[in-house]
RNA sequence: GGAGAGGUGGCAGAGUGGUCGAAUGCGGCGGUCUUGAAAACCGUUGAGGAGUGAUCCUCCCAGGGUUCGAAUCCCUGCCUCUCCGCCA
């Protein structure tokens, strides 16, 4: 949720800085109904104002044992005038915020200009797609071959964009999990953490997935409204809603592995094969909670977290920084980290690290109280994959096969896969 | 699942339907004292919002209701705690 004193005092430029993503403000429906807003809380007010202060009079009256009859009747009559004056309010209030609620973060001044995924540009790059002196298959020839990879018996245990995983293919995926919350919390100091994997309406609107993208999610059919995480996160993130941490509580970095689980709707017939887009997947998330000034360096250090799994296996990727049109709703600056796929012969997103800003923070109320001022002040959140586990595990078999069909354990990985090197 | 007790400011914890946005303690901040610190003492200290401003409004878990007036009474929901039962 952008400020709403931007609204109110800089809509213009406001408006300005969206149309760089793409998305049109209604500039017309909200000064209107600003407008009318300003009006009616100033009337309601005013009027609240008046049955306090005769609501205090009448009881000083009734205690000097005055008539307070009279009173009580004037009162009363006020009382529906400042019922509808505030039912107005409340509508109003709920207008202007279904529109604010749905406006996109404003972009950094960084992020390039551009349309769609084709206007990204590459910051970096490690390695070079990996070389074959034979034809490479792809990880759904690959792991049905080795008979660990099983489409078809999660087809019928639920449906499409589910796998079955077994043998060491499923340890290799383990150990990936196993892998990557180590780096992190040795190496980036992280603090490892488990959290629900379903959440309430609260915590996806803080983060930003609702109201807009209710479509993307699994809700459970239950009257409480939960729904399970698309990503870590939405309840990694939601540990510091609604509260005021205090200045040494920051950077707080936290990392936490879970499944994600995303409905893909409008996403028919996209990457239909393998394991690239899934139901239900695993990933490692790094979320970093830090003082304003803090989260651009923040995003960098992040990012550049989340590549070093990617040099530990060896896996060639690129790193491109998404354009005005591509970057996230809640994000104002986004890196994707796309790995070499040689089934695909392409590039393919296995990270998305954002740099949220105060976006997050205002939705949720995260706050910390800064000593200099002694007021509280919004937190900045970033947050990234480290990595996709599903995408990872695509990547090493893809990048790691033989010529036979076996795949030879990145050595990184030998020692949480028991000492096997092949697998087979 | 059964029985009971609660949810109040950063924390702990009072609160009779009418100067209660809320006693008190701790913590925080400022000061006095001190070579410095501690202790002691004094002062100060919730959040959000409207308005150019004086000022005003809202918030005592959430949502409804009663009332001229609700932290206080009533209903519903959520959460926490204690006991019993069941259970990975």
């Amino acid at each position: 949720m952008l400020d709403p004193k931007l609204f109110r005092n800089d809509l213009e430029q406001t408006a300005q800085h969206l149309a760089r993503r793409g998305f049109k403000l209604d500039t017309k429906a909200i000064v209107d109904l600003e407008a009318q807003r300003k009006d009616i809380q100033v009337q309601t007010q005013s009027l609240q104002n008046e049955r306090n202060t005769k609501s205090k009079f009448i009881g000083q009256a009734k205690a000097q044992g005055q008539d307070i009859e009279p009173l009580k009747a004037e009162v009363g009559q006020l009382a529906e005038k400042l019922k509808a004056a505030e039912e107005r309010l409340s509508t109003l209030q709920h207008q202007i915020d279904q529109i604010v609620m749905g406006v996109p973060n404003i972009l950094h001044e960084s992020v390039p200009d551009g349309k769609d995924e084709n206007d990204n540009v590459e910051i970096r790059k490690w390695g070079e797609p990996t070389q074959f002196d034979f034809e490479p298959k792809d990880h759904v020839d690959l792991g049905e071959k080795l008979d660990q990879m099983d489409f078809e018996a999660a087809a019928k245990i639920v449906g499409s964009r589910f796998v079955v995983l077994c043998g060491p293919l499923a340890r290799l995926h383990r150990a990936l999990i196993q892998f990557m919350l180590d780096l992190h919390t040795q190496q980036h100091g992280y603090t490892e953490t488990y959290v629900p994997y379903i959440v309430n309406a609260d915590s996806l609107r803080g983060t930003g997935q609702l109201p807009k993208f209710e479509e993307d999610l699994f809700k459970l059919n239950d009257e409480r409204g939960f729904y399970l995480i698309p990503t870590a996160e939405v309840p990694i993130s939601n540990i510091v809603r609604d509260v005021i941490i205090s200045e040494d509580y920051m950077p707080r970095k936290f990392v936490a592995h879970t499944p994600c689980f995303r409905s893909e709707a409008g996403s028919y017939g996209k990457d239909t094969r393998g394991l690239i887009r899934q139901h239900q997947f695993e990933k490692v998330e790094l979320v970093q909670v830090v003082k304003a000034e803090d989260s651009h360096n923040a995003l960098e250090e992040l990012t550049g977290h989340a590549e070093s799994v990617l040099q530990k296996l060896k896996l060639p990727y690129r790193v491109v920084a998404l354009c005005a049109g591509d970057v996230g709703f809640s994000s104002t600056k986004t890196y994707d980290i796309e790995v070499w796929l040689p089934g695909q012969q392409k590039y393919r997103e296995i990270s998305s690290c954002s740099n949220f800003e105060d976006f997050q923070a205002r939705r949720m109320l995260a706050r910390w109280r800064n000593p200099a001022t002694n007021k509280p002040e919004l937190v900045h959140t970033v947050n990234g994959s480290g990595l996709a586990v599903g995408r990872t595990l695509v990547a090493v078999m893809e990048n790691c096969q033989s010529k036979d069909g076996t795949i030879k354990v990145p050595e990184a990985l030998i020692n949480y896969m028991g000492g096997i090197e092949v697998i087979k």
